[in-house]
RNA sequence: GGGGCUGUAGUGUAGCUUGGUAUCACUGGUGGUUCGGGGCCGCCCGACGGGGGUUCAAAUCCUCCCAGCCCCA
């Protein structure tokens, strides 16, 4: 095969140059783009597509938690960030300020997220116990301004997300609700997206700007590096107390709620590309790909009789996959080869390409080839609607279960201060003891090259015995994981 | 805040020292021939970041502006 230049494809591997090859795939395969607006980028309708998947998913599970979706404003007065303020100043550094306004008007803000501006409503909408819990859900664009390099998907200065803002009558209410939440995203995650998630309690210096915890799902990538996917915190008293939310309780009292937000952004996306991607391109998990399959049909110019065999049998192809509910697009493009579609959709993701060509028609045939990894099998035609089914199952499980050993074989635990560094150095998850000190995280980060703790995991986070810190050694309160981070 | 570098078609580039109407490739359009892993051949469209200056003549020299990148604080 002759190596020419050719510009549609992947030209760097994704073990030898992860964020070019990120980038790359990124732009080639249409997800998204680069705009003229430094630091934001344009979500493209394949990526869209997939966002909407993702929205389409939560929807639902929103709607079994009876949480309703509402909508907020962009702007958000100054004076509301102020009255937070472990609010306020978490999120100074990046706030982005509206200069137009009349005289004697209150300066705004666009949202880097909108705590304030929904309180200000709840405080009004609250009077009595029964109006609690109140479940709110909003999906909106969030702008912070980044100063560092624009990466899609991953950083930007706007983004798209969804922010949940929940009031409960008690502590144990939100807090159990806060992590329900962040379970709903591991689910999300694992079982729509293939993602591994490992769920924890972030540590104080990682906690939301204003809130009393933060729980996090976080996914490990293939170049060993965290991307915190989601974020539920339990935002105690703190806000309520800012903006005067009360309520009259059975005692004829007035009693501060407690609140919980939590949301989740189009990194998700990101973290889909970075996982399951390949030298060849995206591969996306079949139960978020907006097209499950794809026929390039096989034609010769030179036999026309077998072509219109070809082309009537793939197009009744597409319909009966159709009637059993997988969505499939018909390739007949006549000006590229074979050769040509079966690179371009590879690198677009698709999760089963099928090739009809004069040879399968003559046995009633065709060819069933997975994205995951290139496996093909010839078929029946009058069963590819079922294979592609239980195809589409398998290949779900498959990513997820060879990302799941990746993790895994990355994981290790030690005592050893030295060890740690050396671990991060070699990209490792290292699970270690540590004594919650902020100023004892800060110099942790420093010896480690930029090693950050990013959570107790939930359930494997309690401390062995007269543990002691793995720096430090003074007595440890939890054991927590500590790598390097997006 | 200080210093340096770079702006040529949709993309990547050659040309700049020594001024003379811009190279090559990919993409795109089109015609033919192909079509079971990015086929081949022909034709076509398409650019000097912006303003000012020097000159018969500026992508090239001078100057200001703008944009991007890198380094140092």
């Amino acid at each position: 095969m002759a190596e020419k230049t050719n510009t549609k494809g992947l030209t760097v591997k994704k073990s030898e140059d992860m964020p070019e090859w990120y980038s790359q795939v990124v732009l080639k395969s249409e997800l998204a783009d680069y705009s003229a607006v430094r630091g934001c980028a344009v979500i493209r309708p394949l990526g869209y597509d997939l966002w909407q998947g993702i929205m389409d998913y939560f929807n639902a599970r929103l709607k079994l938690l009876g949480i309703k979706n509402a909508y907020f404003p962009l702007f958000i007065p100054e004076s509301f960030f102020k009255r937070e303020a472990g609010h306020v100043e978490g999120f100074a550094p990046e706030v982005a300020w509206v200069e137009q306004k009349s005289k004697d008007e209150e300066k705004l803000a666009l949202r880097p997220t909108s705590e304030t501006v929904m309180y200000d409503s709840y405080a009004k909408w609250i009077r009595s116990h029964r109006d609690l819990p109140l479940l709110i859900n909003q999906w909106c664009n969030i702008v912070r301004w980044e100063v560092k390099d624009v990466k899609l998907f991953l950083r930007s200065r706007e983004f798209l997300w969804q922010e949940g803002h929940c009031v409960f009558a008690t502590e144990q209410e939100c807090d159990e609700h806060a992590l329900q939440m962040i379970k709903e995203y591991q689910r999300l995650a694992e079982e729509l997206l293939a993602i591994p998630i490992t769920t924890g309690l972030k540590s104080k210096k990682e906690t939301f700007a204003g809130a009393k915890h933060t729980y996090a799902i976080e996914a490990f990538m293939p170049d060993g590096k965290a991307l915190q996917c989601g974020t539920s915190h339990n935002l105690g008293q703190g806000f309520a107390k800012a903006f005067n939310i009360t309520y009259k309780g059975t005692d004829e009292q007035d009693h501060t709620p407690w609140q919980s937000s939590w949301g989740f952004s189009t990194r998700l996306i990101g973290a889909v590309i970075l996982l399951h991607g390949d030298d060849k391109g995206l591969v996306l998990p079949p139960r978020i790909a907006p097209t499950k399959a794809v026929i390039v049909p096989i034609t010769k110019a030179s036999d026309q009789a077998a072509t219109r065999k070809v082309l009537a049998a793939s197009r009744q192809l597409v319909a009966d996959l159709k009637r059993n509910d997988t969505e499939a697009i018909l390739d007949d493009r006549d000006e590229h080869s074979p050769g040509f579609k079966y690179n371009e959709w590879e690198l677009k993701g698709i999760p089963i390409r099928i090739e009809v060509g004069p040879k399968d028609i003559a046995t009633d045939s065709c060819v069933l080839v997975k994205r995951n990894d290139g496996t093909k099998q010839a078929i029946k035609l009058q069963e590819a609607p079922k294979t592609v089914t239980a195809l589409l199952g398998q290949m779900q499980q498959e990513l997820y279960d060879k990302a799941k050993k990746d993790v895994d074989s990355r994981q290790v635990t030690t005592n050893d201060y030295e060890a740690l560094t050396q671990l991060l150095d070699e990209r490792k998850i290292v699970l270690a003891h540590h004594c919650g000190d902020e100023e004892c995280e800060d110099h942790i980060k420093a010896d480690t090259n930029g090693g950050t703790t990013r959570c107790r995991p939930l359930g494997d986070g309690k401390p062995d015995k007269d543990a002691t810190c793995v720096r430090c050694g003074k007595p440890a309160k939890y054991k927590i994981l500590f790598s390097r981070n997006y």
